[in-house]
DNA sequence: GTCTATAAATGGATAGAC
DNA sequence: GTCTATCCATTTATAGAC
């Protein structure tokens, strides 16, 4: 019994430890980039060798999916399922929650949504919160508005898109982001009026907005 | 007089090799990725030593930017100004162009609008011909919609984030680029709408779709 | 689990002869 | 302009003592 709960304890140990790691990791990282961050550093930066993070990594690799994991831990954490009245306000509310998290840790959202270090591919453990947190903004689209998958990837591409320009050219501003609330009504406009013709791809296009 | 036609094929040939690295550049980070991309294998492939890179570039970032120059360069030698009679047609061609240019060398897409390269800023050099590939695809939409700034903005976010969305979660596929038509409907829709309402912005979506 | 020591390699960049 | 030789810093990762 005791022998448990010294057993507990060192799991505790050593789990806190991994967090401190990945929290610093994340400090380092927006400072000097993602690419960027060296275990020399990390280690010193903890006050430990550079060898003892083995202890807690395999490889540097396994510390990006450790913070891939914990990105994907903290969108959960913070981003309730949209709620609202109307198509319009669920749509909203989900894309500033996700323009908030992209833009409070730019190099968070690279890591999480760019491929961005080459040779890094996510495990399956950390890819599974990766999609509970698809899910979670997808989920209200699909039972409130019956979205398709085309009508998913369109809007995240539309509010990526902003988050992408915004952070690229713009890093702090709100260039792109301000333009939320009128990329929302284009898709509102889309979503509602698709209703109307359930074959939504080929073959239009041709009359339409003509005037 | 002989003199000067030697001088002339120097200068040549300097401006060959020239050619010659950067073109040997991009395959190398074609293969290896951009930041992956090393001086050492770059003299390698091309059969010289490492130091005579530095005769014709001051540094490796001088390099990123002559291949940031040559990438707008190859844009503004393959896409014409957008035309069409029909505000459609203008929008769609030009962002065809554009999707073109991304996924046939992703990688030269992410130097040129991604700030993939820690440390590298465009000299003011080469970040006038990126002014100049900016301009000849917003200058239609300008004179042709009126687009403002904002529309300008809009526009180049669904686009852009059509092919990030491509790029980062399938690249070689189409699951989000065959969106495109969707998309530049979107952008009509709200293009052509807007003159009815000057003031675009705040205050607005209260009533509008809610049938 | 932590350390020291070190491997084994890569990186960009410079000096100086030719 | 090209080379050889080298510098100096950096990287991830391992071996083995404690």
């Amino acid at each position: 019994m005791l022998g448990e709960t010294k057993q507990d304890w060192r799991t505790k140990r050593r789990a806190d430890a991994t967090a401190d790691i990945v929290r610093t990791a994340w400090e380092l990282a927006r400072e000097h980039g993602l690419a960027g961050l060296s275990l020399r550093d990390l280690a010193r930066q903890l006050g430990m060798a550079t060898p003892s993070l083995y202890s807690y990594f395999d490889s540097k690799n396994a510390l990006y999916d450790a913070m891939f994991a914990d990105g994907y831990r903290a969108f959960l954490a913070m981003a309730p399922p949209a709620e609202g009245p109307d198509l319009r306000t669920i749509l909203r509310s989900g894309a500033q929650s996700y323009i908030q998290f992209a833009t409070e840790d730019p190099v968070r959202y690279l890591l999480l949504n760019q491929r961005s270090i080459p040779g890094f591919e996510p495990s399956r453990e950390a890819f599974a919160l990766a999609q509970e947190a698809y899910e979670r903004v997808a989920a209200p689209l699909r039972t409130f508005a019956d979205a398709s998958q085309a009508d998913l990837d369109l809007a995240g591409a539309v509010i990526g898109g902003l988050i992408s320009q915004q952070l690229s050219n713009e890093p702090g501003g709100n260039r792109w982001i301000r333009l939320l609330d009128e990329a929302v009504d284009l898709l509102v406009h889309r979503f509602e009026t698709k209703t109307t013709r359930p074959a939504p791809a080929r073959g239009r296009r041709t009359k339409k907005g003509e005037s």
